[in-house]
This record gives C-alpha cells, sequence and structure tokens, in this order.
DNA sequence: AACTGTGAAGTTTTTCACAGCC
DNA sequence: GGCTGTGAAAAACTTCACAGTT
C-alpha cells in the first residue's frame, strides 16, 4: 500500500527494472506463473531485499505468503518504463556496426522498432540492410521530426559522435544509445547511455591473475 | 602519496577506470599533454573530486597546480587494469553479432585480440569471417585450454548462453562477456559483464514524456 | 509456512573543503 | 593562482529484521 508517485526514484533504482523485466519475461516463457523477490534475486545475484525495496517504490506489487504475479508485474513494469507502447528508433552509421544493429532482432518485442538507418557516405546511401534502404544524413533532420522519434542509436565513428548528436538533439532526439567509444555531451533533459564492449573487457581484467 | 596496493579497491571505482582511459587517449589524440581532474570531469560528467578520489587509490599520479600528465597518466591505469599487455580473447556464436564482434576494429589497441570463434552449427563452421575461419564448438576447450585463453565473448542465443558459458569456465575462462540477453551464473572466481542495449533503451524511456 | 513491504541500521559512495605543493 | 590528495561530512544505497498478510 503506497503509491509514491511522487517522490523521485533513484536512477540506480531505475536501472535495475530493465533486468527484472528480462529475467521475468524468461520465467514467463517457461511457464512460470508465480515468483518471488528470492527467486529473482538468485537469478540475478541481486538480494531479495534490494528487489522487493526497489519495487516497492512503484506500490504493491506482490501478495505477502504467496509473491508475485509474472504477468502482472511484467504489466507494472512496462507501464513504469513505458515500454507497454512501441518506440520508433533510428540508426546513424551504416558500417558493420550499424549494420549489426540494424539487423538485431532483439529490440523488436522489447518495446523498439527502427524505423530507418541512415549515413552519410555516398556508397553507402540507397544500400539495403534486410528492410530498410539506407537514408542520406541530410534528410536525418527531417524524418526524425515529421515522425516524431525521440531515441537514436549512434553507430558512427567517434569522430563524428559528438556532431552527429548535436544534430539529432536538434531534430528532436531526446534519448541516445552511443556505440561510439567516446563521451558525448548533450543538455540536461536529453538522456545518454553508452555501449562500449572494451570498458566491460577492461574492468574484467583488473580481476584475472596476470 | 600513498601506495595503497594492501586494500580493496571499491568495484564501482574500477568500473570508472576505463572511462577515464578511453577519455585520456582521446586527449592524447587531440595532442595534449597535460590534463586536470576538473577537465577530465566535465567531458565525463564526473565530479572532479570524484576523478581526484579514484585515482588517488592508486597512489599519486598528479602534481598540485598542474594536473596530470596524460600519457604517464594513461600507462599507470594501463597498468592497474593489466592492459598494458594483450588478451586473447574467442567469440562464440557466429550469427550477425557474432560476426559484427568479431569484425570491429576496436578492441585490438585497446589490449584485446580475438583470437578464435566458435559456433556449433555445421553450415556456420568453416566460413570465413574477415581473418578467421569459424571453428566447431567441439573444439572450443581444446583451444581454449591450450591458447591459454582466459576471456570469452558469448553471441550466441539466450536459450545456449548457459550450457555455453558452463563449457567456457569448465575450459579455463575467467571473464565472460555476455551479449546474449539473459543472466548467467557463473563461479566467484569468474568475472561476468553483460551488453543487452535493450536495458540500456528502456532505462532511458522512463525519463521520456510519452 | 511463506513471502511482502518497510522503518531502522549499517555500509558504501560522493562531495566538501582545505592544507600543501608547484 | 591553480591544482592535487585527503580526512571529515554528507548523501545515497543496501541490508536487516520483523510486523503483517495470505
Amino acid at each position: 500500500m503506497s503509491a509514491k508517485s511522487a517522490e523521485t526514484i533513484p536512477d540506480i533504482v531505475i536501472g535495475r527494472l530493465p533486468l527484472y523485466l528480462r529475467a521475468l519475461r524468461r520465467l514467463q516463457q517457461d511457464d512460470k506463473q508465480v515468483t518471488s523477490s528470492q527467486e529473482l534475486g538468485k537469478r540475478l545475484d541481486i538480494s531479495s531485499a534490494q528487489i522487493r525495496k526497489d519495487l516497492s517504490h512503484f506500490g504493491g506489487f506482490g501478495k505477502q505468503g504467496t509473491g508475485y504475479q509474472i504477468e502482472f508485474l511484467i504489466e507494472r513494469l512496462q507501464d513504469v518504463l513505458q515500454v507497454n507502447q512501441d518506440w520508433s528508433v533510428v540508426v546513424v552509421g551504416a558500417g558493420n556496426l550499424g549494420i549489426a544493429i540494424s539487423h538485431y532482432r532483439g529490440f523488436q518485442d522489447r518495446g523498439f522498432s527502427i524505423a530507418d538507418v541512415f549515413d552519410i557516405s555516398p556508397e553507402k546511401i540507397g544500400q539495403r540492410i534486410g528492410n530498410y534502404v539506407v537514408q542520406p544524413v541530410g534528410s536525418m533532420a527531417e524524418a526524425i521530426h515529421d515522425k516524431g522519434i525521440k531515441i537514436a542509436m549512434l553507430a558512427v565513428p567517434a569522430e563524428d559522435a559528438q556532431s552527429v548528436a548535436d544534430q539529432l538533439v536538434e531534430a528532436g532526439v531526446r534519448a541516445i544509445l552511443n556505440y561510439a567509444p567516446i563521451n558525448i555531451n548533450v543538455p540536461d533533459h536529453v538522456q545518454i547511455q553508452y555501449i562500449d564492449p572494451v570498458t566491460h573487457l577492461q574492468r574484467m581484467t583488473y580481476y584475472l591473475e596476470a
């Protein structure tokens, strides 16, 4: 009992919700109906208290003695994260990485559809990638504006990342997933997240015996 | 003054070091010799105090009044993270994702080389990917063992990720970068990190106005 | 008996603020 | 004047532990 919608939820909590959601979908695929903070915690290597506390920020999703209805909890988390709708996303950069992203099947059933793929290089433009035809960056702003797109995935060379990001923000994008291995500065009202496999690898080598 | 090598460094600090390193390399490419915690902090959107405190765990790398010598700091961070050497890595899974990973140029100059690419499917085995020929998973354990490989990148379907991870650990791998959108359980002495773009996207949609 | 939701306690992480050095 | 390194203070985050519910 407590829909604490007024208070600000820590970002670190928001960051865990997609992990809960992912694990829950998997449990659902295994035909489970109900789970507990303990079971989830064991799978995710997160304490059960942590999970209960995180979920409690949004109201009581569970039942004492019973646990959580998986389907119900999935719906609630999708609501909270706003992924109960489909978000159109653009990919910028049609190199190896952009192509791989554009081919990736995993976005669709988790709330995201790729609307367009853009590149600046003349020999890329017009090329087919799966169902997409690579569009010129010159038409990017207009397309983003017209389609009301709020999310972009950036797969351009590091040197170009900042300037492309600026163009995206200018065009109305409010969230950027940056695959280029470089930090980018965006206004406060724009979300940014990074994918750089090497930082993960380097974090792990610290702990390895040489 | 203080080589605190005895105490345990928080993992959250270790996780930031690769970001510092990445930013420093970029500054170096711009022909800068010296930087400060403030300049770095502005680029990374991290407070200068945070950066100074993080670095201080490993001894005094900076000079009062002057800042940090970029080249020196890069070397120290590479030492700390053990990426002053080259690590051989295997890729498991030669689907779209595995192929993209295998083509990615960004590993080489940051401490990692791909040694082999494996897949289980007969029609993938023998196929060329850039300089690699896809090897059968059956020969994976032996290759890992023989070459003393400690790091693997997992790009197999989610259903297979846990069992492949188990095989990797069994074969002697001590760090896994998992691209499959599923949580995996590994022994304590094995490092694991995840790459799942969708979790990042979902974290951002929370903050967007629908 | 099993499990949630949550104040309170405990721990970790970040920021402050300044002495000390260049 | 500019900047580091660092104790001390503040803030954030996690865990404990248990009342309450099914």
